[in-house]
DNA sequence: GTCTATATCAAGATAGAC
DNA sequence: GTCTATCTTGATATAGAC
């Protein structure tokens, strides 16, 4: 599934990349060709339809994602809600706008809504996960809403939270994951 | 600025519910002066432009928002946290797939992202509010991010609660936000 | 103020050479 | 496996009648 590095690795660091700068309605093949370097013709050869480069795109954002919740997993003492503590520290504590892989998310949605299953699918597990393994379900899961909604309205550019202001934010939630 | 009710309303409403029903990429004007019984021309007689269209759509749910949360304001008991509490009850306690209106968001974001500013002017007008009135300004700008989480979800359909999850989620937040 | 054309162009996808 | 055409459609916007 994922053979040669080839261009397709380019080809959806292209993509993501250009749906923060245009907009998920102007991310055209012709432009993620010519950011990536590749003709039009090499793209289509690598993902024969538009939809298809869309599905890529989600499911590398979903495994990457995972992959990072794994290593922070494998990295953080024992102790309660170890999950969602996991989980917090793969999102939060990342560049607050290098997150462009996450606008995958949003072309996807405007092509179709359906491509965001597996998106769906991601988050049932880790809300699985959290509230499973935690004294108090419900808080965990708020938790994990606060993190998921600073996120997404950082996709969508509507935060209103300026660097300061989301650092106060990301430490309130950790602390309370923290059970303090 | 908002004249006759003439067919502005009737376009706007069309618009929004296109938008959930067939992708924000696929929201065209001819689709959407079918749906609200006008012509092309007639469309673009009141909204010279689709990006026009989109701001209004944008501007209006930011209102008919903003709205809500006054009605709820006035509604609610005095306490603490009042204007959380009434923030929260006024997104929360709507039908959860009732959100039609709220794909505006998302057909403005595909076209241009710059559209959003008004949605962020008034996030940061709530988030300002809430963190003014209440003793602990950090937990209470938590609850309405874990607010804004689960509706973004819902938006994009990446919501993993089904109908009771969810209402114990509502639950959960709304009493944190009541101090208990 | 609303309609019916129609000009114009952008974008997805195909065909076939290299 | 990557390229350069090219076909075809669908969508924005304009012009001008009613």
């Amino acid at each position: 599934m994922a053979g040669r590095p080839s261009s397709r690795a380019q080809v959806l660091d292209a993509a993501a990349e250009l749906v923060a700068e245009i907009g998920a309605r102007h991310l055209t093949l012709d432009a993620v060709a010519a950011r990536a370097g590749v003709s039009k013709g090499g793209l289509l050869y690598n993902f024969p339809s538009k939809e298809s480069l869309l599905q890529a795109m989600v499911q590398r954002f979903v495994d990457r994602q995972e992959e990072r919740e794994r290593e922070a997993m494998e990295r953080l003492p024992e102790g309660p809600n170890r999950t969602l503590r996991a989980v917090l520290a793969a999102q939060l504590e990342r560049a607050p706008m290098n997150c462009k892989a996450a606008h995958s998310m949003l072309a996807a949605m405007a092509e179709n809504p359906q491509l965001l299953e597996p998106a769906r699918c991601a988050s049932e597990r880790a809300v699985a996960a959290i509230a499973q393994e935690s004294e108090a379900p419900d808080v965990a899961v708020v938790l994990w809403l606060a993190m998921e909604g600073l996120l997404l309205q950082e996709i969508l550019g509507t935060s209103p939270f300026d660097g300061e202001q989301r650092r106060q934010v990301v430490e309130a939630i950790l602390r309370a994951a923290e059970g303090k």
